[in-house]
RNA sequence: GGGCGAUUAGCUCAGUUGGCUAGAGCACCUGCCUUACAAGCAGGGGGUCACUGGUUCAAGUCCAGUAUCGCCCACCA
């Protein structure tokens, strides 16, 4: 008896949340079953990195998937969320070189590659977990026991085998081209690892002697004036007048005292500077590509550090900004510095340090992208790779239509060793491993060959685009993999759809012929409160572990005196989510998720101290003649919440799903049919209040499943409420026996022969009815006491014999003791009146002062009036009658003529008030 | 330069294929501690749907253009 009322009255998410995910994890409730006959639904979770905390971002993220894990496997299918993490080449070596720069003042070369290997798997096995453990803060039910990390042995075999097979089908090759370099972090990047920024810089004018002439000079622009002691060229437009008698003769670069050719390339804007490029075809992409046009030598500059090395004379030993100054000063020096302009452009920079990228010549391993993006364009274009919402499809269509080889080779070394052995004299040979390697090279080489292996780890993104078959076993065939895969749907956000989307797809369709998933949902980002990306640096992230717990929030200092639980903040992000739309957060738009809880918890303790100790049998058998107008009612908005709830989810409206409760639980089930069975129940022993606990127990429990998926705590505490105090329900979804919800494959059916929209519309009537005779007493600041009559004046029979058989509940709810209705009901004097569409509603007051009364009727006619002749309008316009459809006019019609009944009644209200 | 979003109430956003007098939450005003809930209940005020044209019987919704904001791609050295 006591196990109802002692619930507290506001809702404690902490010790509930805690003890029913320790639960679930108790009974393996998220674990999948490759073995089972149920139909698959699989989600690869976007492995976050092993260095990663868990932000806003991740937390809209994973409860996007949990929420579809979860409605799946109610709906009854084998559902597998496959978690895991990412080794994060470049930010996890770098935080770990950070920490021991800090405590010990080494370096990375300082301490070597295998100890620093070592160091980083010991940080790894100490913090790399956190992000999981935050994770299942926020209800993720992902199947823990398959949990994966990039760099486990089997994924590190898949890469190895991948890498393999793209080597001996010649899609991955070795070259020297210009990369992307880092000098801080000495390494190559991925072009999407380079950050452009815009930079207020100059445009520095030089004068270049011609060779056979120094008196005449030839004026190059540039922004990067260090590189000019590479410049092996001088380019101008082929049609430049201004210089076509200079083609095919040679410039002295000063300083250098270096004879280079002035060539012709289209590739030069006459308009832009003076029309003549300086060429440095080793520091400048553009460069590059005019120098393999015309030949033109490629000198580097540079060290991997920053600093210029011999190639630049005198300036060797400088760092790249000293040079840039020094070479300015030596030009103005000899007079050939013409003039310098200010000037704004993009340039390039790390995003990891920040650090100024420098385009750099050396040696890398890239992956040929034409074929494997073509094999994913046709997957899309096919129709197995789908994108939600659509726009995206061409986003990510054009980026691979016009898609850049990949530099894929990291001159770092936490990552996957590219399983590449040299010989000797420098042959590659490609191996899953070196006995593989090196079974090749022994064919070519001799037994006992001196083999080294490639210094070079491949980029992270390599191993992540294998993550939807690597983490199920493959190249095993393993049954994890038969059943599984191809997994169905992806959730991330739209940062990573070339990073890892695309990457994904292509590698899938090239090692496995299948697309890795077939939906993929791109859900909007998280800013701030002035529309700003959340992010460390602005500390503005709101920290949702600190928003579940209560406390401080370490980011941006905020201190919460509550714990919100986990549910609360995934409501909130859902709702707060529309479909795909970037989303603005603040701590206090969290409220409402948490308010809407507060109101479940209390409909709950309600229903339960209903439901506790009485009389409850089958609820499944609903004897439809029993049923009470309000029963027919719920039951109708329950059968539309569930299906259009369920339409929603199959579309990824998550917003709409988690709106379509709230609405049901909050508008229908607790404003109104709570508050109408407290009078039936008020006799407890009678026939129709056991009716009525049986509809209420339906449909809170049904209401239950609805919200499981989002809110996954607070349903399965009240689920389980719910089987104690009805130990004696015995079949369909109230089971005698008491399990988790989790459990059940409990989705509710579609129930459409429940769905009643005559009954809808008369509660509507009914509705309305109650909120005037509301509204007329608190206008008029009238006691309930004091106004317990009510009239009712239909416009037409229909009317009358449609609210006739419910004026029960107009008592009830409207707080009255005689409620007179009629046809054309002569309006009582000294009566409040509202005038609605198809009844009048009038509420004897005494009497008193009635400006603020004609002041509302004369509103009401303005309005009626004008709405009139705007519609009337219409219906005399002979093409709206031809040309609209029959409903629609017969609907004009009808609220025209309405519109004048309402407004001849109001007429009649002015007239005797004046 | 190209592409994609956004622009509706003070704020954050809904508004299906054009068609019932444009909605919600928050905030605001008024009245209530009514034994599920004051994190609540009841009631109320508040909008030239960014702008200009066009298509249509009919436009917040479709088309073209303009403006402002945001993101992405490519970058004239």
């Amino acid at each position: 008896m006591s196990l109802i009322t002692d619930l507290p009255t506001r809702y404690d998410p902490g010790p509930i949340e805690n003890k029913w995910y320790q639960q679930w994890l108790d009974k393996n409730a998220f674990e999948a079953d490759s073995s089972s006959d149920r139909k698959p639904y699989t989600i690869v979770i976007p492995p976050p990195n092993v260095t990663g905390a868990l932000h806003m971002g991740h937390a809209l993220n994973n409860t996007l998937q949990d929420i579809l894990i979860r409605w799946r496997r109610m709906q009854g299918f084998e559902a597998l969320w496959m978690p895991g993490t990412d080794h994060a080449g470049i930010a996890t070596q770098s935080v770990v070189e950070k920490i021991i720069y800090k405590t010990e003042k080494k370096k990375r070369h300082d301490i070597g590659r295998e100890k620093l290997l070592a160091r980083i798997w010991d940080w790894k096995e100490e913090y790399g977990e956190r992000i999981l453990h935050q994770l299942r803060k926020i209800g993720s039910s992902c199947d823990w026991s398959r949990t994966r990390f990039t760099m486990d042995e089997g994924l590190s075999h898949a890469v190895r085998k991948i890498f393999v097979k793209l080597y001996n089908d010649g899609l991955i090759y070795r070259g020297r081209y210009l990369v992307n370099w880092c000098p801080t972090l000495r390494t190559a990047l991925a072009d999407d690892e380079v950050e452009p920024k815009e930079v207020q810089s100059h445009l520095w004018h030089f004068q270049y002697p011609l060779t056979e002439d120094p008196s005449r000079k030839i004026t190059v622009a540039t922004t990067r004036p260090e590189t000019m002691l590479g410049d092996t060229g001088v380019a101008v437009h082929p049609d430049d007048e201004r210089y076509k008698d200079i083609i095919g003769k040679t410039v002295t670069l000063p300083l250098m005292e270096r004879e280079i050719p002035i060539v012709a390339d289209k590739h030069v804007e006459m308009d832009f500077g003076t029309g003549a490029v300086k060429v440095t075809p080793a520091h400048d992409p553009n460069d590059f590509e005019i120098g393999e046009r015309h030949n033109l030598e490629k000198i580097n500059l540079l060290n991997e550090d920053g600093t210029y090395n011999e190639n630049a004379g005198r300036f060797e030993g400088l760092d790249r900004f000293d040079v840039r100054k020094a070479v300015v000063e030596a030009l103005d020096k000899l007079g050939l510095l013409e003039k310098i302009e200010d000037h704004t452009h993009n340039v390039g920079h790390c995003y990891r340090t920040g650090d100024v990228i420098e385009p750099y010549l050396s040696l890398q391993w890239f992956v040929k992208m034409r074929p494997l993006a073509d094999m994913a364009i046709k997957a899309t274009e096919d129709g197995r790779v789908k994108f939600h919402p659509d726009r995206w499809t061409n986003f990510y269509l054009s980026w691979l239509k016009d898609v850049r080889d990949w530099c894929i080779s990291r001159q770092i070394w936490w990552g996957h060793r590219i399983p590449i052995w040299y010989a000797p004299d420098g042959t590659p040979f490609a191996g899953a491993d070196e006995a593989e390697a090196r079974a090749e090279a022994e064919k070519q080489f001799g037994e006992g060959v001196e083999l080294n292996q490639d210094e070079d780890v491949l980029d992270t993104w390599f191993s992540s685009g294998l993550w939807p078959f690597s983490t199920l076993g493959w190249p095993d065939e393993t049954q994890d993999l038969e059943k599984f895969f191809p997994t169905n749907t992806l959730v991330t956000d739209r940062g990573i759809i070339f990073f890892w989307v695309a990457r994904m797809v292509m590698l899938s369709e090239y090692a496995l012929g299948k697309q890795p998933f077939s939906d993929v949902y791109i859900h909007g980002t998280i800013m701030d409160k002035e529309g700003r990306k959340m992010s460390k640096s602005l500390k503005n992230g709101i920290d949702p572990v600190a928003l579940i717990d209560g406390g401080k929030d370490e980011n941006t200092g905020i201190v919460y005196e509550q714990p919100l639980g986990a549910d609360a903040v995934r409501f909130s992000l859902t709702t707060l989510s529309m479909e795909g739309q970037d989303l603005k957060l603040w701590p206090e738009r969290f409220e409402d998720g948490s308010r809407f809880l507060n109101k479940v918890w209390n409909a709950g303790r309600f229903a339960l101290m209903q439901l506790e100790g009485g009389p409850i049998d089958t609820a499944e058998n609903l004897d439809e003649s029993k049923l009470q107008f309000e029963d027919r009612w719920i039951l109708s908005r329950l059968a539309q919440a569930i299906e259009e709830s369920t339409n929603a989810l199959e579309d990824f409206h998550y917003c709409t799903a988690s709106q379509i409760v709230r609405d049901f639980v909050w508008n229908d089930f607790c404003d109104w049919y709570l508050e109408l069975v407290k009078f039936r129940l008020r006799d407890a022993e009678a026939g129709d209040a056991e009716i009525c606990r049986r509809i209420l127990a339906r449909v809170f429990d049904t209401t239950l499943r609805l919200l499981h998926p989002i809110c996954p705590f607070i349903t399965e505490e009240l689920w389980n409420l719910l089987g104690k105090v009805l130990p004696q329900r015995d079949s369909g979804p109230l089971k005698g026996e008491l399990s988790e919800l989790i459990l059940e494959s409990a989705w509710p059916s579609e129930t459409p022969d429940l769905k009643d929209p005559q009954t809808e519309s008369t509660f509507d009537k009914l509705k309305e009815t109650i909120q005037v005779v509301r509204k007329l007493r608190q206008e008029r600041n009238l006691a309930p006491k004091a106004t317990k009559d009510l009239q009712i004046s239909a416009t037409a029979e229909t009317v009358q014999k449609e609210l006739e058989p419910h004026l029960e509940i107009l008592k009830n709810l409207g707080n009255l003791d005689n409620v007179q209705l009629g046809v054309d009901l002569d309006r009582p004097d000294n009566s409040a009146t509202e005038v609605l569409k198809e009844f009048e509603v009038s509420l004897p007051v005494p009497e008193g002062d009635r400006s603020k009364e004609i002041e509302a009727a004369k509103k009401q006619k303005e309005e009626l009036e004008s709405y009139i002749q705007r519609e009337s309008k219409k219906l005399e316009n002979p093409s709206f009658v031809e040309r609209a459809p029959a409903q629609v006019v017969e609907g004009t019609k009808k609220r025209v003529e309405d519109a004048k009944n309402q407004l001849q009644a109001v007429l009649a209200i002015l007239k005797s008030l004046e």
